[in-house]
DNA sequence: AGGCAGGTTCTTA
DNA sequence: TAAGAACCTGCC
């Protein structure tokens, strides 16, 4: 199906923004799979702010409109950027159309555990062995295939897709498939922090009630989850749109252009989307 | 070939 | 409280 989408957004920058691991493209004309949610969307953006999508309107309303934050109106949040602000108003610019996903608090806090020390190809390569290994299959429904032929594209390829495990699919892995997924010295950061919302000392939906510093405290009692880890999970898993993660390349920019610290105060409470914009500028 | 990668923990003062 | 080493492994 295809919609009009006035507000900002453009599919390349949110696939390469680092906030998702399972956004891929696919042939050469800006068409993207996703799979979240145990589902898989095909979609390409057109002229005109027209958004190809492979799902029906049913499912665009239960699931994929909240996935793509069609909620949040990032074009007033953009212009919140100060004109005094140079560095930022640019990275604004090149990072217009960047939205952040609304993605499940459990995918994103084992995603981001999986992220620390490793390269974006080594992320990506990782969580899809897990997801391989542990997820359940996801067959193409006929509507997809169709979309995909009418896009000239072959569904062969498309055909070996897997849903993001759950904390008890996690859980049962043994040691030696959680090896087998290139985690290193991960496994037992992945393992611990599965248990832990399997068992409930990690409530991941309790902790949707729960304030920003509160958030970050229950986030960094698990084992391999420090204060990056937490923001990025608070920031993409639990759309705490207000969280702003400091990694190796946002920290270069603040010590080269904000000597005299960011100025949180006057972006709350979208801090974080600052932050994607400094970060996608960057890299 | 070998250093480094979107951090965290553990150890040592 | 703070700085420094160690950690797995794939990627460039």
């Amino acid at each position: 199906m295809e919609i009009r989408f006035d507000d900002d957004l453009d599919l390349r920058r949110i696939a390469e923004s680092g906030q998702c691991f399972r956004w891929k493209s696919i042939g050469d004309e800006g068409v993207y799979r996703v799979i979240a949610g145990g589902k898989v969307l095909f979609l390409k953006q057109k002229a005109g702010n027209i958004l190809d999508l492979s799902c029906n309107e049913k499912d665009l309303k239960a699931f994929w409109e909240n996935y793509l934050d069609f909620g949040t109106d990032y074009r007033s949040i953009r212009k919140l950027v100060r004109k005094d602000d140079p560095y930022l108003s640019e990275a604004a610019r090149n990072g217009e159309g960047i939205r952040i996903l609304c993605q499940d608090p459990f995918e994103a806090l084992i995603s981001f555990i999986i992220s620390q020390r490793k390269s974006i190809p080594a992320i990506s390569s990782s969580i899809e062995k897990l997801c391989k290994k542990a997820g359940k299959k996801i067959t193409l429904s006929k509507g997809e295939i169709t979309w995909l032929k009418k896009h000239a594209l072959s569904s062969e390829g498309e055909d070996d897709l897997y849903s993001f495990p759950s904390p008890s699919d996690i859980a049962g892995l043994s040691t030696d498939d959680l090896n087998a997924c290139s985690l290193g010295y991960r496994v037992p950061y992945v393992r611990s922090a599965a248990e832990a919302v399997l068992l409930g000392d990690a409530d991941l939906d309790r902790m949707r009630s729960l304030s920003d510093e509160e958030l970050m405290e229950e986030l960094m009692k698990l084992c391999g989850v420090g204060k990056k880890v937490a923001s990025c999970t608070a920031l993409f898993g639990f759309h705490r749109l207000d969280f702003f993660p400091i990694d190796v390349w946002i920290e270069r920019i603040l010590s080269e252009h904000y000597r005299k610290g960011f100025p949180y105060d006057s972006y709350r409470p979208f801090n974080g989307v600052m932050q994607q914009y400094l970060f996608y500028s960057k890299r």
